[in-house]
DNA sequence: AACAGGTGTTAAGGCTCCTAAACAAGAGGT
DNA sequence: ACCTCTTGTTTAGGAGCCTTAACACCTGTT
């Protein structure tokens, strides 16, 4: 196999990338309890998405503060939370990443199920759209072909030594 | 495909492991830059990975005293930087995951360099080891079968569009 | 009308990690 | 000996994100 390695990387500034994602850890986290608190109360307020991230009332009126300044983030007539279409897309994107490496690592790589959603929750919002999608490609490829998903799941059994 | 999806994280804790990580982003580029600089020059100071890093020497000097704090880095005789054998073991962990990714991303799922080496820059330090070797298992796995890598790489290959 | 609860915001303080700037100490040139 | 450059550390200040605590509001009792 060829070599990709670390020394390859010639712009010092590269490893930065991390500070200016778009979206931070936390902000992601945010954008989707709200969405998941409006798919299962039907509406979000600053009260109940600071209960399901177990952060203080301060915390998360101070964040969300944030998600409505970027526009994200808005109240309906009832001053209940909502994300705006721009909110929409990005929180999507996110979920569709967890959701993608949580299951490539747990049905493709075999890791344990607790193993591979903590490595997607922390990893979700850095992958790029692109790889993304490239990486729901390869899991749809393997996992649909029943003699290719067989031969990867076994290899990969090896791990249980 | 079954679902596994973000709604199954039950435990609302789960997405602040990425604050309680063993190694910040910061550090392990610490780490690995003086890994490299020791590599390169033979030897390395606080001015040397300021400089690779392209953060103040300030900020290197504080940085390094946490990691020497955290027993793993250490001075030799001449004062000069280097690994504690602890802390060759983590930086070795960052990089080989740095690796995998980004030779996975760009070799595998056909990403353009700069993406894969963004993308695994970000995530390098996220992915647990249990992971990365697993990883590392499916890679060898596809890339050594010519046959299965040419399906492979041409499946991927639809993403020119 | 007055009081109690629940809700949202603001203030003060802590921790990380950066910058800029002041400073101490060693190394070499004249 | 003196001056200067490089190196490393310390200090002050800012941004992100958290906590606790104080506060302002609204709403439903009583």
């Amino acid at each position: 196999m060829p070599r990709a390695s670390v020394q390859e990387r010639n712009d010092a500034t590269y490893w930065r990338e991390f500070d200016r994602n778009t979206l931070s850890h936390s902000m992601a986290h945010y954008l989707m309890a709200i969405d998941r608190l409006r798919a299962d109360l039907g509406y979000a307020r600053t009260t109940d998405v600071a209960e399901m991230l177990e952060v203080s009332r301060g915390a998360a009126s101070m964040a969300l503060a944030q998600l409505k300044k970027r526009g994200w983030v808005g109240e309906d007539p009832n001053r209940f939370l909502l994300l705006t279409e721009a909110g929409k897309r990005i929180t999507r994107l996110v979920e569709q990443n967890f959701e993608t490496l949580a299951r490539f690592f747990e049905q493709v790589l075999g890791a344990e199920r607790d193993v591979a959603f903590a490595d997607a929750c922390k990893m979700e919002h850095l992958m790029s759209m692109d790889t993304g999608r490239r990486l729901l490609a390869l899991m749809r490829y393997l996992l649909n072909d029943d003699a290719l998903s067989a031969k990867v799941r076994e290899h990969m059994a090896s791990f249980k030594e």
